[in-house]
DNA sequence: TGTTTTTGTTAGGTAAGCCTAACTTGCATA
DNA sequence: TATGCAAGTTAGGCTTACCTAACAAAAACA
């Protein structure tokens, strides 16, 4: 059995990793940002996730989650991505406040309850950040995605996920008229800071950089 | 902010105190053997309590609650009572399994979410097992219930709550053939040990004193 | 190649929540 | 009213998960 704890790390080592298609190792210092705590609380974890055979680590090297680490990141996974799913669907949430209660509901321990769950909601693929949802057999099809920063200019995308689940990105998101299968048309780019201009629904918006990293299209 | 645990000190002295009618008070070993730790572990407790305002407490003097505690307490019962019916009406759940899953979900920081899974509920105004669930306010009706070991011999009643919580008390009840609403007939009851007969939709069954004390009736 | 900067590690310390062992208080009952 | 036992408390220790400060290694760069 893991704590609560354990399984933030596990999380986090497999978005930072596995997730990440093309980079498959972190490091201390990316773990401690990504989870909000030292470097120093990041190396006394490791050497316990490392004695549980959770983690490959060697002493100044890099960070990788064995098969058995893999395994049980995909099952916190699928749960913060079925229990968001439930939160929008049944309970009418807003796509920008599930992540958060999620993120409490993710390490619920009961194997039974989640399989249930998904049956409850009939097998969704996607959760509502358009984030694929692991099967009871730990299988996720991670495939490559573009972003909308990638797009040319004149081409028309469609929007598939949100890298980003913040609130206050997820409000701007909407804000802008965009949601999951939105059409987008890039109208222009500039050289100088990659500010773009778009339409969606005949609305235009200039959105950044940083804005249109966060978007996945198709 | 509660912790989990603090949590769980405050529902444990709700149920000692403040739910069983005639009892306002408990003991530090009282509480101990209900939570599962030992005496030396509530009385590091009990400061902290004290120090936030949660309990009324003087050294070697009996427990109870003030009034913010006991609202803390009756929230955290209200989420408990909730998720079990959730668990039971819309996942399946059978009345023996939802206690230990609530157990953890009642911990889930979010009035929004409480509050929309009552009404995705309708409002409910019962637990599978027949305990009363708060309302969003705090408010709770406490009605002094007689247990089976108190219905006189020829007598029948009908079951409405259950006592005990565990799987193995609740699977044992269902063999017997009871559950919500059954009609129980009191057929007698020995002077020496206190075991009584009782019938169920025609069905006779032996029942301990500690089984009839479990069962709450009218 | 030498030096600086970044990255990672160690030592030592804190708070929460638990424990055992030893002690004190107070209540029941002789 | 004395006294013995149950109830409650304290001291000191453990583990988890965090921290800061100081240090070591590796990478970047000049
Ligand atoms: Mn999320
Ligand atoms: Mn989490
Ligand atoms: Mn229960
Ligand atoms: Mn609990």
């Amino acid at each position: 059995m893991l704590s609560h704890t354990e399984e933030n790390y596990l999380k986090a080592l497999f978005h930072l990793t596995t997730e990440n298609i093309g980079k498959n190792k972190a490091g201390t210092n990316e773990l401690a940002a990504h989870l909000n705590v030292k470097p120093a609380s990041v190396n006394d974890m490791l050497k316990k996730l490392k004695e549980k055979k959770l983690i490959h680590y060697e002493k100044y090297g890099k960070i990788s989650l064995t098969a058995e680490g893999k395994r049980k990141a995909v099952d916190i996974i699928r749960k913060h991505r079925l229990w968001e799913t439930f939160l929008y669907e049944k309970l009418e949430f807003s796509w920008d406040e599930v992540h958060e209660i999620a993120e409490q509901l993710e390490h619920i321990q009961s194997a039974k309850l989640i399989d249930k769950l998904e049956k409850f909601l009939d097998y969704p693929e996607f959760d509502p950040h358009g984030d694929a949802i692991p099967n009871a057999k730990g299988e996720l099809n991670i495939q490559p995605r573009k972003t909308l920063s990638e797009i040319a200019i004149g081409k028309t995308c469609k929007l598939i996920a949100v890298k980003d689940n913040s609130a206050t990105f997820l409000q701007y998101v909407v804000k802008v008229g965009l949601g999951i299968s939105s059409k987008i048309k890039v109208l222009s780019r500039q050289d100088y800071d990659a500010i773009m201009e778009i339409e969606v629904d005949g609305k235009r918006s200039s959105v950044s950089q940083k804005f249109a990293e966060n978007i996945y299209v198709l």
